[in-house]
RNA sequence: GCACAGGUGGCCGAGCGGUUAAUGGCAGCAGACUGUAAAUCUGCCGCUCCUUGCGAGCUACGGAGGUUCGAAUCCUCCCCUGUGCA
């Protein structure tokens, strides 16, 4: 049997086939650009993807990057990014952008914040001064930000948590959703570019969260599509549980979720996790594995991990990855690499960061390709109407 | 030549009579990293052996002696380095 020809339409995502494992190739029409998917989005935190020019982010294929609610708001600030014209012009990319809500830092920052029904009260990473996070806050923020797709504000809830624990943060969570919903609604139009694409509308997604219950999950699911979401992530997970737990999630979740709409991972993964859940019909995935990896030291290839600073590597003058055709792999050798690496030299981090976003874009590409050959001839970039 | 100050494990540098194979830092070796408080963090880092253990033995704080139950730490002589004065 093949894949089923079956073609799912809606505002902005339209479906172009699908498999019969669920994996999708699908194309998200976004105002700054169309995203094919599944797409892996490299994260860039705080209007940068570490190390990596922009320019080099388009020569390796990133269509869409991510931006940081919290980070952008405590420096520069969502106002003045807002009066710069928006994260897109402000950063110069041109290409699409999501921004996460600031949820994950709720638990990242566990030791800095504390959470009450109305929001989260942080103390700033950078100099300890206290900022109060609601939804309306946070809707604020990206709709100043105006990158492409919003995220609602959420708990990423960690693990290993209680029954009673997990439900309470998704109580939390769901009602932030509601609350994020109708303030955004309230204030899209207020985005910095909506006069230049008046016809264009930032997007707003939901997030599934519930730990590891999966009732908890299919509860969160399903109060969400019920809310009517532009998209739907599945977010806390690869907080530190088992991999095959992982997995069972996403299986469990993505049926419940609208086949007409796109839906996201976040913060994943390994290599051969996003190929995989990519198969399975995740539309959009994110991580900061593959840059902050690079910066470390290791590099993701064909052959496996290489940790580019170890010593048998001083005066290897083989390719990074021999069967990958990135730029750095057509020019570096590895003992070149590691010299950088030991060197301390922030050449190092950036060409590092360049092949494993080579690497992970080149893994989307082709899954993109196995998914649906014919696809590309119904390509196109045109926005579409709200 | 005289006067000070010093000579500590690959390097820098603590220790100044006993839990010292010797604090730290760097360098080195390896590991971790999943909606970025991360160019970070963790482990190892004199030699040998094994029953791999808060194991055994050996060697070590410029050199040689000495004092002491015990010395990198105190004393003597010697060698060397830096600074100042001749």
């Amino acid at each position: 049997m093949g894949p089923d020809r079956i073609v799912w339409m809606s505002s902005g995502f339209q479906v172009l086939q699908t498999s019969e494992s669920g994996g999708r190739r699908a194309q998200l029409n976004l105002p700054h650009r169309t995203v094919e998917t599944p797409v892996f989005m490299p994260v860039g935190t705080a209007g940068t993807v570490k190390a990596v020019p922009q320019d080099v982010l388009e020569s390796v294929g990133a269509e869409i990057i991510l931006g940081n609610t919290y980070h952008l708001y405590l420096r520069p600030g969502h106002e003045a990014i807002h009066r710069m014209g928006g994260l897109h012009r402000f950063i110069a990319w041109p290409g699409a952008m999501l921004t996460d809500s600031g949820g994950f830092q709720v638990y990242s920052l566990a030791q800095l914040r504390k959470v009450t029904d109305e929001g989260v009260r942080f103390r700033s990473h950078l100099d300890g001064s206290s900022h109060f996070f609601t939804p309306e806050h946070s809707m604020d923020v990206q709709i100043a930000l105006g990158a492409d797709i919003a995220m609602a504000f959420d708990e990423c809830t960690e693990y290993p948590a209680e029954r009673d624990r997990a439900r309470e943060s998704l109580r939390l969570t769901m009602a932030w959703a509601r609350r994020s919903l109708d303030h955004f609604r309230a204030h899209q139009h207020e985005v910095p570019w909506q006069a230049e694409f008046p016809d264009r509308r930032q997007s707003l997604f939901g997030i599934v969260q519930g730990g590891m219950y999966m009732d908890l999950r299919r509860e969160s699911a399903e109060q969400l599509v019920e809310m009517d979401f532009d998209g739907y992530a599945i977010g806390g997970l690869s907080v530190g549980e088992p991999r095959p737990l992982t997995l069972e999630v996403i299986a469990e979740i993505l049926p419940l979720l609208p086949k007409d709409k796109p839906r996201y991972v976040m913060g994943v993964g390994y290599p051969d996790e996003i190929e995989q859940y990519a198969r399975l019909g995740v539309d959009m995935m994110d991580c900061v594995l593959p840059t902050r990896a690079a910066r470390h030291g290791l590099l993701f290839t064909s052959e496996g991990r290489v940790n580019i600073k170890n010593r048998q590597y001083a005066e290897d003058m083989n390719p990074p990855d021999p069967a990958c055709g990135c730029m750095v792999c057509r020019r570096y050798s590895r003992a070149y690499l590691r010299h950088l690496m030991q060197a301390g030299e922030p050449l190092a981090a950036t060409l590092n960061s360049v092949h494993n976003l080579a690497y992970y874009l080149g893994i989307m590409q082709r899954v993109r390709e196995t998914l649906g050959k014919d696809a590309a001839a119904t390509g196109s970039n045109a926005a579409v109407p709200a």
